[in-house]
DNA sequence: TGTCCAAATGCGAAATATTCTCATTCTTAT
DNA sequence: ATAAGAATGAGAATATTTCGCATTTGGACA
């Protein structure tokens, strides 16, 4: 769905989702456009891939649950949605935007909040350092209890 | 199995994995008390249920594989081990000595190396206040490529 | 030390989560 | 529009972990 006709002399190209695709390399395929259009219009940060697939469904998107494992992995070596482990064993999603962000878990409902501290990042540069290690990534995840569960 | 015989004067109890096991609350099972040795014995630091079923196998001690995974879970609330979700989708588990670490692991070949650093401790603190929960514990895990690797 | 009861174990079935296979359908370059 | 290769869907296969239940065991107490 194009909007191009309805602002002339501007040239748009399709979609931005679209176009985050090809930037990172994936074919604009139709799933792989409808998983992305999903993660940038919910609300909800973390989603497992049985999250997805249900949500999409209930939209009327269907797209098989394969496929949706298949994309999200895409996505994440592309860059666009990080991959968690949070307690539980299964893998949670999150689109990538803004700024990279740690996790506060609260172990009694669940909720998941963001953190970003300049200190840990730093010391952990120091700490890959020490041990030789160029860093690709951290997953820091503090678990607690919220305010609410207290 | 107990040694006390041999060192009259010496009012030792049957075995420290015995004794370890009671004050955890649990009660001193054959099974519990070999998976705790072999945890104890075992240069690897962190093995997955199936690993401990098979190295224990292969040392002639066969627990069954659900009892493994019954006693992990039941040692880590006990405190005596604790789960780590590296990347891989599977638990790892961890026997509790010494002090609190966090750990630095290598995408390319897996290998694993521990950190400790007050700094980040500190801070973790402060972050959790400032959002309310009180820290039941934490995940740092830093990914990289580590220097055999490069 | 023998007995008894609750708790623990073993084993296979079941539940979960994720990946794979392969026939069919899209995408995109031409 | 067409062809070649990549992607998808559906279900089978795998991997990991839990569960149900019959049997065994640990340990408190007589």
């Amino acid at each position: 769905m194009t909007i191009k006709h309805y602002l002339p002399g501007i040239m748009m190209k399709d979609s931005n989702e679209t176009n985050d695709l090809q930037k990172a390399g994936l074919k604009a395929t139709l799933p792989r456009l409808k998983i992305l259009k999903f993660l940038e219009s919910t609300d909800i940060r973390h989603l497992s891939a049985e999250d997805v697939y249900k949500s999409m469904l209930d939209s009327g998107d269907e797209v098989g649950l394969a496929t949706i494992y298949r994309v999200l992995t895409q996505f994440e070596s592309a860059g666009l949605v990080t991959r968690h482990h949070f307690e539980g064993g299964h893998s949670v999603f999150e689109l990538n935007e803004g700024k990279h962000h740690d996790h506060i878990v609260c172990v009694k409902c669940g909720k998941v909040e963001e953190f970003y501290d300049e200190t840990i990042e730093e010391r952990q540069h120091v700490i890959a350092d020490k041990n030789g290690f160029n860093i690709t990534d951290h997953a820091l995840t503090i678990y607690g209890i919220c305010s609410d569960c207290k």
